[in-house]
DNA sequence: GATTAATAGTTAAATGAATGAACTATTGAT
DNA sequence: ATCAATAGTTCATTCATTTAACTATTAATC
C-alpha cells in the first residue's frame, strides 16, 4: 500500500489522463472531415509516415487484432483512400499505401490538427513544455516496456 | 506557421499522446474482468465518486450524446451493476447509483488499476512527477477552456 | 391558466470498431 | 514431403456512438 501522498498522485494521474484524453479526442474529432473518424486519420498518418506499412505493422502500433485492421482498411479502401499491393517475393504480405486522394485528405486534416495543437501548446513556456515532453517520453518508454514483457 | 523547433514539439506531442494513450488503454483493459470494458469501468467510477449522478452528467463528462449514455447504462443495468431512480420533485430526472454487486466489482477493478498505475509512476522521482502533473493539470484547464468556448 | 419552450431521457436505425474462431494461401523447417 | 508457422481475410457477435424522432415533464410567457 503506497503512502498517502503517492496515492493522491495516482488518483490525480488517473483523473487527468481520463479527462485530457476525452477532451483531446473530442477536439481532434472536430477537425475531421464529416466522412472521416479520428481512428481513420491516425491510420492515414501511420501509413503516410512509414516507408512501408503492412496490416501487421498497424495491428502492432494500434494494439488491436489483425482482423480489426482488415475491417478498418476495408472501410477506407471503399472510400478510395488506400491501396493494397502484394509483395512479389513473399506473397503472403500486403503493402498499404495512400492514393492521391487519401494523401490530399490526410494533409488537409493533419494541417488542421497541427494548428489546433499549436494553439494549445502556445499556452506554455517553451521550457515547461520541453520538461513535460521529456517526462512524457519517459512515460512512453515505461509503458512500452511493460507492454513488451506481458 | 510556427518556427521549426515549435513544429518539432507539436509533432512530438501528437506522437506521444497517441502512443501513450494506446499503450495505457491496452494495459487498463488487461486489468478488467472479462465481462467489462474500460468505458464501463470509467462509468462505474464516475457514478461511485459523485454524490449524485444523472445520465446528463455522464454525457457531459464523457463528451458524448445522451443516447450513448442510455445505451451504456442499459448494458450495465442488464448485468445488475446499476440502478435507476426517478427524482420525486422533478420527474424528468433519473439518478444513477451502483448496486452492491456493481460497487464490489468496481472496487476490485479499481484496486488493480491503482496497482498498475503505482508500478508505472514508481519509475519517476516524486519531484519530476509533481512537475509533470502540474503541467498536465494546466493542459487539462486549457482543453476545458477550448471545449467550453466552442 | 392555457399555450408554448425547453429540458431529461429513451428508442430505433445505421455505422464504426473490436474480438475470437475458422479459414486460405504461402513460406519455413524437419 | 510433411508439418508448423506466418500474413491476411471472413464471419458472427458485441460494444460504442450519432442522428432523428419521440414521451414526459417542467418552465416561461402572454
Amino acid at each position: 500500500m503506497p503512502p498517502i501522498d503517492i496515492k493522491h498522485l495516482i488518483d490525480q494521474y488517473i483523473e487527468l489522463s481520463f479527462s485530457v484524453n476525452k477532451s483531446g479526442e473530442s477536439l481532434v474529432r472536430d477537425q475531421m472531415n464529416d466522412d472521416m473518424t479520428s481512428d481513420q486519420h491516425y491510420t492515414l498518418r501511420y501509413i503516410y509516415q512509414s516507408k512501408s506499412c503492412t496490416p501487421s505493422d498497424l495491428a502492432k502500433k494500434f494494439q488491436v487484432k489483425k482482423s480489426a485492421i482488415t475491417a478498418m482498411i476495408n472501410r477506407m479502401w471503399k472510400k478510395g483512400w488506400i491501396q493494397r499491393t502484394r509483395d512479389e517475393k513473399d506473397r503472403r504480405v500486403v503493402y498499404l499505401t495512400l492514393t492521391e486522394e487519401g494523401k490530399a485528405l490526410y494533409m488537409k486534416t493533419e494541417e488542421r490538427i497541427h494548428h489546433l495543437v499549436d494553439s494549445i501548446l502556445n499556452n506554455f513556456e517553451q521550457e515547461e513544455l520541453e520538461q513535460f515532453l521529456r517526462t512524457y517520453q519517459k512515460l512512453h518508454r515505461v509503458l512500452e516496456d511493460i507492454n513488451k514483457h506481458k
